[in-house]
DNA sequence: GTATCAGTAGAGCGTTCTTTTCAGCCTGGA
DNA sequence: TCCAGGCTGAAAAGAACGCTCTACTGATAC
């Protein structure tokens, strides 16, 4: 059994990716991670916002590996784009299409009310294009369509989970992984 | 002033689009309105639910249009759908990127615990693939490729527009113009 | 043996939430 | 003129919210 702290940074994290910020209850977190309330508070005594930011960085790192074993899959980027939207396909529907982006749901409910998560949410999907970037950039595309690829692959994997997640289908995830992998081979 | 039913639907599809379900409160709602609780559940007696899914079959509609509006901005539809990021993108900052998609934060916060409006928003981007699909295949798309591209364009538009308002910035959604034009072009 | 301190436990604060209730106010038709 | 019914206004019940507080446990240091 994991330490205190851990099992609280998990629940919070996995809550308020499914439910969101205003969705989650610091009772919740507390239950499911099988904690007090006193220690919920006794290691973040920021409350609910200070929760929320470590929940947000726990997911950033989740979704860092995810990317990195995805892009991986394959020498080639355009083939391994097509891997990963499979892996995200996978955990999607071993979660009932209910695990999505970590930290889109927790990111949307707070945009323009609470700066430091959105901040926090804002460098994650800083942090996701770097990967992108720096794995098109050393198969050989230019900088500047790599930085420009990389937001969009980024852009396209959120929508495509979120739609996925909505219709219940592994449909626009799949179509995504091939529009991308047809859209990164056009520029090599 | 418009009528008081009118009047609450608004506010909630306003508040329901920025906050989300659970961050929107029907007290919230009454005030923003200017009308009264018992008003409120007078025309809602369905409470908050029925209220959420009268805001999303208002935000279908309002996308609908912007939809509608965009695609129809230039003949060819690869270039059609950079007029309608453009126009992403100036209502977007006129809201201070707080005014984003009108159902997808409500639909996210609420993906496989309220499952009727999960359906809701889920025939809601149905719709607006159809709407996509039927410029596509006007356009001399083929049918298969169309309902392809459709999904993509859709999910991108999604996911650009999240990721504009997380990070404050145009940029998402520009890149996202470019690069589903290019897509849609290489398809004629 | 005792002092110290991180961590656990949970009662309870004030506030806000959704929902219900119901007496009154208008207003359009008879 | 009257009245029925749509609509409004205010209050309150009951639960849940975030957060604070004090008391307790157990291990380590001296």
């Amino acid at each position: 059994m994991p330490a205190t702290r851990e099992r609280i940074i998990r629940a919070a994290s996995r809550l308020m990716q499914r439910q969101g910020y205003d969705g989650t209850g610091i009772k919740q977190i507390s239950q499911e991670a099988r904690a007090t309330l006193g220690s919920v508070y006794h290691f973040f005594p920021g409350g609910k916002q200070e929760l929320a930011l470590a929940a947000i960085s726990r997911g950033d790192q989740e979704f860092v590996e995810v990317l990195r074993a995805g892009l991986a899959g394959d020498p080639d980027p355009a083939r391994a784009v097509v891997v990963l939207t499979r892996n995200l396909v996978e955990s999607l529907r071993a979660s009932d299409w209910v695990d999505g982006c970590p930290i889109t749901t927790t990111a949307l409910g707070t945009v323009g009310r609470l700066p430091d998560i959105q901040s926090a949410a804002a460098d994650a999907f800083a942090r996701w294009r770097g990967i992108v970037f720096d794995r098109l950039l050393e198969s050989g595309v230019g900088e500047s369509d790599a930085r420009d690829l990389a937001h969009t692959v980024i852009s396209t994997l959120e929508g495509a989970e979120l739609a996925a997640q909505v219709s219940r289908s592994s449909r626009p995830l799949e179509v995504a992984g091939q529009h991308l992998s047809r859209l990164i081979a056009s520029y090599r």
